[in-house]
DNA sequence: ATTATATACCTAAATAAATTAGGTATTATT
DNA sequence: AATAATACCTAATTTATTTAGGTATATAAT
């Protein structure tokens, strides 16, 4: 399996945070700045990458505009003010689904 | 969505994780288990459960045995040595995966 | 007595999210 | 001139799950 399967179901809460951050970016960004923040550990296929954001975008999670940057068009992305609420839940789900997990698989004790 | 959902790709690990710390158990006791460690919180159903432990054991890291109890059939699951291996490398990518996932959510600053 | 809940196993169809493997096109590097 | 990097995309396949059944016995509640 190797640990990138793992990151399944958390593609999303991903793409929200790091827009959360930094307020716009496009998707090419988005492949790299994980890689970056992973230290090359996490690749973001573009097979994933791609159809999250048309589904965040069409959950009207997201807004797009494009820029032409030396002849090539960028996407970009930002958030929309659901999709910043959506990023709290998301987080807070996150938090939640780790330290599950945690108690599950004895990697601390449990929280009482 | 909800939490359970993001237990996606773990439960393999936590049946493992579980077999390891109780040498036998059977699949009605494991869903029980896995309700009360998390408070009630994830509630794993039959319909994963069943067909994760019997791909574990075609893989070869569970083998089973049968009881009878009060006229009920239960089916004993137990890790072999591979399966033994298994666990220690299951978690070993588990907690990698939580923590590349903090580190992603700014959950906590990346370790050096 | 009957019904519902708990115990105990199972599978098949549908869904969801990813991987794999393409495709297009421009710019920069070797 | 060829390759890698930048930048977008989709379709087929795979995998893991949910949903929704099914079978059967034991126990608790009405």
């Amino acid at each position: 399996m190797g640990m990138n399967s793992m990151l399944k179901g958390s593609l999303q809460t991903i793409i929200l945070n790091l827009l959360e951050n930094n307020s716009q970016m496009y998707g090419y960004e988005i492949t790299q700045k994980v890689k970056e923040l992973s230290d090359g550990e996490v690749l973001l296929t573009e097979g994933a990458l791609y159809p999250a954001l048309h589904k965040l975008e069409a959950d009207g999670f997201l807004e797009t505009f494009t820029q032409v940057v030396d002849n090539r068009v960028r996407k970009y992305y930002r958030l929309t003010s659901e999709g910043g609420e959506e990023v709290r839940n998301k987080l807070k789900e996150t938090e939640a689904f780790i330290n599950q997990l945690q108690v599950l698989l004895n990697l601390k004790p449990a929280s009482k």
